[in-house]
DNA sequence: GAGTGGTCTAGACCACACA
DNA sequence: GTGTGGTCTAGACCACTCC
């Protein structure tokens, strides 16, 4: 076992490690608040005393581990807290889920359509291509900044009319109350990717930030699958935590 | 909702994503076979007329992206398929999942040894610090290629002797016919990081790779707290998936 | 010893954000 | 208009790997 030498051995450390914990040390005793905007590239490096590019290799490192994010063209800003989301559990709400963790969530509806099911939609919901669908595509918003962007499709048969009513309730609570449905959490699956400009053009990110895909496949207590919905997370905004009971 | 610039408008595409669709087709052509070794960043300039840098910057978002990784300074590779690791699945056994999904899988037990219970390890357990816990350090390996390691930990009064058991049988066997205990997920967390030095020694990985932390806690069918481990990922190596019954 | 990836510098130009 | 981040070039030196 060698000791670790990100932490010790400060002669021989890359000038990018001395930068990231220049960085790490100053969020780790706060002088960077959660959402506070970091002294931009150039001041850095005067700060500093390194190279742009040396700067910009340990802030996309910081990126990558979720300390740090970028908004727009706007700069780097500190992480605030991670939603926790359970994979394990079966009922998932989003509204509910955030504010028990003390965020103050809400969410932005972007618009809303019917199309056919086709491809991959058709074989996640197992029904012929063609079947009329619902998609409704938004934002979500934690503590007022945009967390992941959702493009969520629902079997028109089983919950006529919704649309409407999912810009001010949270959908889950809809399809309960109107449509009598309790959503179980049947297929998930999780990966890192590069977001698309599609995605970050809506989550206000840089293109090709690096986020969370998550797509999930729900159904109804009587085992019919109602909705699929495919989310694209900043990167830091999340963490996957189970507790089995 | 703006098309997707990544595939389309070759006129004012960034350099470096040439290069990164370059490589992907290659690998999606199957020219780069899985556990291939890419052409040198060198020749890659050459054959593409782009600056190392920005090779560099292509390449290591096909390895954010789980495209590629690193092996040792000895160059960039094709990432194989990823191991599925259900997240919501109670029961896990390394060596059967891979199996099943067709790996090769081998483990590789580098130490094991005695030590007292501090800190979150007393925390997990649940236990007073100073409790005697059996460490166990190994690397577990798909298909030739290391992909993670794992430092766990028995609670040594409910297995007492497991540790060179162990070496050459999985644990959850061991833990089943020789203690009677069933392994039951209790906690899980997963954290993307950047892999310490002492993790990528062990896998042969260049330092400070990105990596998946996995931390899980596991219990007996009696509830008491068995096992904690802590296991660090390649990060193209593995996929989160669950299904639900 | 030749070639590799890892690190680093010193520039440059652009598009965009904000005042 | 000034400053920002995004992209890119053209080098350099080092430590390491492999032959």
């Amino acid at each position: 076992m060698q000791p670790e030498k990100d932490v010790s051995d400060a002669k021989s450390a890359p000038e990018y490690l001395k930068v990231k914990r220049f960085i790490l040390k100053r969020l780790a005793s706060a002088e960077f608040q959660p959402h506070d905007r970091l002294p931009s590239e150039r001041r850095l490096c005067e700060t500093l005393g390194a190279n742009r590019n040396t700067i910009r290799h340990a802030l996309s490192i910081l990126e990558r581990e979720g300390s740090i994010y970028r908004s727009g063209r706007r700069g780097w800003f500190a992480s605030g807290p991670r939603l926790v989301f359970d994979p394990s559990r079966e009922h998932v709400n989003f509204d509910k889920l955030a504010r028990k963790q003390g965020f103050l969530p809400s969410w932005d509806v972007k618009e809303s359509s019917s199309c056919p099911a086709t491809g991959e939609l058709a074989e996640l919901f197992e029904v012929e291509e063609g079947e009329p669908l619902y998609s409704c595509f938004e934002v979500g918003i934690l503590d007022g900044q945009p967390a992941y962007y959702s493009e969520c499709y629902f079997l028109a048969r089983l919950c006529p009319g919704i649309l409407p009513k999912i810009v001010s309730q949270p959908m889950t609570d809809v399809l309960r109350e109107d449509y009598a449905i309790d959503l179980f959490q049947k297929r998930l699956l999780i990966r890192p990717i590069s977001l698309s400009a599609r995605v970050t053009a809506q989550l206000d990110l840089p293109a090709r930030s690096p986020g969370l895909f998550i797509r999930r496949v729900k159904r109804s207590q009587h085992g019919d699958i109602v909705q699929v919905d495919y989310e694209y997370w900043r990167y830091d905004a999340v963490e996957l935590r189970s507790e089995f009971p």
